[in-house]
DNA sequence: TTATCGTATTGACATGGATCAAAGCGACCA
DNA sequence: TGGTCGCTTTGATCCATGTCAATACGATAA
């Protein structure tokens, strides 16, 4: 089986001393942002060696969850925010008559959890899609030490704007777009962000179902998985499941740019 | 003509003493943060004698835009956020086909910009939908005083927030409702933001087109247009071009909730 | 190996909203 | 006062996507 989704040098320098399986979800081990193979992705770029340490301090520690477990649900009081260490996450808002919408999907060296921010409870849920890791950033410390540390605070104040423009792009994409150019959209940035974490641009496997992706881009799972049949027919991409290999980048992306309107 | 949405003991407060037309747009007159009836809503609140008075030396100079005029574009470097003052604003995104999405309405009090963070360039148009005022924050010495008021520092983190949970309402009306709960929303929210600034909850003036309404609801504006002529017919709202008066607010809030699905 | 369950694919048909087109309305200007 | 222009309303038709249903696939467990 092809594993070109994962970059090995790079796991290596996550893996935890501590192999063996630990019953409780929170574990006491320093998260040691100056260590991290994430640094570009996350907060700490740009920081000297001492600011890094005082944020190493800061982030006191991990948190393990095993797929489809939740890391906050709606209404939980807003503590923290988490960095995505390994693993993958969505994030999703759930209304009472059972509609559902995914708003988001995470990974290594992203941030979760701002949303808590503003009204002092999380306002969506997120939810590990497969067995993840998270660094936990208490959040009023991270005001305190960004208040000492400007690369720092500017370094969050970007992430959070980045979160603002990133949303932006998906409401062009729910307010605009057709079924096959939204999932043309999904797939180019699906690859573009496994190839800045050192993955393969051309293949990956997806981590969520089709009804998944449907609720982010505003479609059924039924229109994702014709849009994926057609995909391959056109010679796009190669579909098997969760696995994709993107033959045709170029291709998805003219599909983009030159639609009928 | 019924002016119900325009609260005039406040209008007072925030009149200039110079009502001569300015033929330039930025004005130099002090924003003075400490004497502005917006508080509540931006930046400020909670703020102390001593830290307003800081805020208002660091809100150099109001701008004033004509209907139609752009605020800033795509592209324009970042170096400052707006605070609505008086007036109406959009903000939208235009895609090379010409398809354009409107991402947001902005009102008195609201903040503006917060996009260009993360990239030094702003990544949307703001443009004001009625003659309209500012506040400038340069947002280098935004930061720096956050730095030093704890209070100003977590008031900006709330607005950043609040715009994600914001956002996230919005991907769920354009990813799972039908047109007429995008309306009914879209109403509800436009008669509680004029409800939180001293307006009238029940009557108001949409400053924007069909089309821009239909924009930012992923909607095309004939949609918008029946929809309107539909809730009239029910006797939920009362139209007649873009003055609204909303005759019952529990039946708009009904078709939110159980719909067909 | 076979049974089961969640997930994915594919087909047939229904429909909400888009599209195209024609009036209607109001504001502004000459 | 009439004319123009931008915006809105309304009707007729079309089509992309939703809905419903059957089947297939793949992983896991017995």
């Amino acid at each position: 089986m092809d594993q070109s989704d994962q970059p090995t040098e790079r796991e290596s320098e996550l893996e935890l001393p501590n192999k063996s399986a630990v019953p409780i979800s929170l574990v006491t081990i320093k998260a040691a942002c100056s260590q991290c193979s994430l640094h570009e992705l996350c907060l700490s770029e740009g920081l000297s060696k001492e600011e890094l340490a005082k944020l190493d301090i800061l982030v006191g520690a991990r948190r393990k969850l095993k797929r489809q477990q939740s890391l906050y649900r709606v209404g939980d009081t807003f503590e923290a925010l988490y960095a995505v260490r390994t693993g993958f996450f969505k994030t999703d808002i759930l209304l009472e008559d059972g509609r559902d919408q995914v708003t988001g999907f995470q990974m290594a060296g992203e941030i979760l959890g701002m949303d808590g921010i503003g009204g002092g409870a999380h306002s969506c849920n997120a939810v590990a899609l497969e067995d993840s890791e998270v660094c936990v950033i208490p959040f009023s410390q991270l005001e305190q030490l960004s208040r000492e540390i400007q690369t720092l605070q500017h370094n969050f104040h970007k992430v959070m704007s980045r979160e603002l423009v990133r949303d932006q792009g998906l409401m062009m994409l729910l307010g605009t777009m057709r079924a096959e150019e939204r999932l043309a959209a999904f797939l180019l940035n699906m690859s573009q962000r496994f190839t800045a974490r050192g993955y393969s641009a051309a293949e990956f496997h997806l981590r969520m179902t089709r009804e998944e992706i449907g609720s982010y881009l505003g479609l059924k799972l039924e229109t994702v998985s014709r849009a994926f049949s057609r995909f391959q027919e056109e010679g796009l991409i190669a579909v098997q499941q969760k696995h994709i290999r993107i033959l045709d980048g170029e291709g998805l992306k003219r599909l983009l740019n030159h639609q009928p309107r």
